[in-house]
DNA sequence: TAGATTGTTAATCGATTAACAATC
DNA sequence: TAGATTGTTAATCGATTAACAATC
């Protein structure tokens, strides 16, 4: 079996979500031409991206929508629900653990933590924050994966690599730096300065 | 002048980053090979990445951290204050509003908007929330070209046809869906529940 | 059937890496 | 000077696109 490129993988949850709005609104088929016009790639590349993992579309007709979600939800591992925290319960780990976003996309918030004494044991939605001290027995104790970390950049690094020890194998990155990590850990960065650096370059006089 | 690909403008702000942060640390010299560690790129990408713009190392020494760091701020015209608004005061506009972290990175937060009667009028951090049948006026006043969108995703694409009327060409886009825009105008994407499913994928049973 | 669209191959295009002369 | 590291060229590698037979 071959190794497929992360390019192709960053963009498959890109097709998920739009097939899933395409369901939302109540169509049942579509083709690689209008999904790719969809997400702005060209209709050539879904095809070649989703030949990668089998043969889910009919000469003529295009995909069945709920088949191919359905595939690239097995494909994507978010079939099922996984477990995450949040770690820094300031503004952004306070968004994250309200946001409902997560639901019918395979996550679930399952614990938050913080290290202020003056924050731990309050609530935040439906979650009790809990001691950063505790953190590492309660994330391997319940098996957890995947982190969201929403601490300072100053204290990113070092929690990162208690998520690490305590099992966690994909981190979500909020923190504004880049976090050294083992291979097997996998991290995705949202820093939204970076987001916007990245357009003003564009931005004639 | 030869058109530079975007895949080595989307790179400039991860090098802007860490040499701020190496700066912070008081060093005063890098290289490629240490910043290429420090990002997680090879030295050879860093230097043909650099060279797209000029010169900016010395043979044997490497590069001044200040002088480079000042010379990609140039490049990604992020060597002034970019005035910003946010719109859609939810828990994701809200976390924004009050980030400390756009300041020294180019950006300010000028104004808020939301459309919901019960929160125009009230305070987030320093900004009072305005509504948005005002939003593309005001937009257009003070010729803002950078905006922040935290709206549902079912408002999503016409609060950024709204932005855009107005004179938006840079959209960091929270919201769970792609929006369909000009050419000229260009989004950044942070939707969480991507970054998590850009993961799940190597995560092995 | 005729039209549409897939999956795939080959061609093209672009990005990364390796290597090294130049030189600080 | 000797060692280090740049900027750049050429080679390699990988990704995208174009084209089309297969077929629904």
């Amino acid at each position: 079996m071959k190794e497929i490129p992360d390019i192709i993988i960053s963009r498959l949850p890109i097709y998920l979500r739009a097939l899933q709005h395409m369901q939302a609104q109540g169509k049942t088929t579509t083709s690689s031409k209008e999904l790719g016009e969809q997400v702005g790639v060209s209709a050539a590349q879904i095809r070649k991206d989703l030949s990668q993992f089998g043969e889910f579309g009919k000469q003529g007709t295009g995909y069945n929508i709920r088949f191919l979600s359905d595939r690239l939800r097995e494909i994507l591992k978010v079939d099922r629900v996984w477990e995450t925290v949040i770690v820094g319960m300031g503004d952004m780990g306070h968004a994250l653990a309200r946001y409902q976003g997560f639901k019918d996309r395979g996550f679930r918030v399952a614990m938050v933590f913080d290290n202020d004494p003056a924050k731990i044991g309050q609530t935040v939605g439906p979650y009790v924050i809990q001691s950063a001290a505790e953190m590492g027995a309660a994330i391997r104790e319940a098996g957890i994966k995947v982190a969201m970390l929403c601490v300072p950049a100053s204290a990113a690094q070092e929690v990162a690599n208690k998520l690490i020890e305590a099992g966690v194998v994909a981190i979500l990155n909020y923190a504004p730096i880049n976090l050294n990590v083992p291979p097997g850990v996998r991290v995705q960065y949202l820093d939204p300065s970076i987001g916007l650096q990245r357009m003003t370059y564009y931005i004639g006089e």
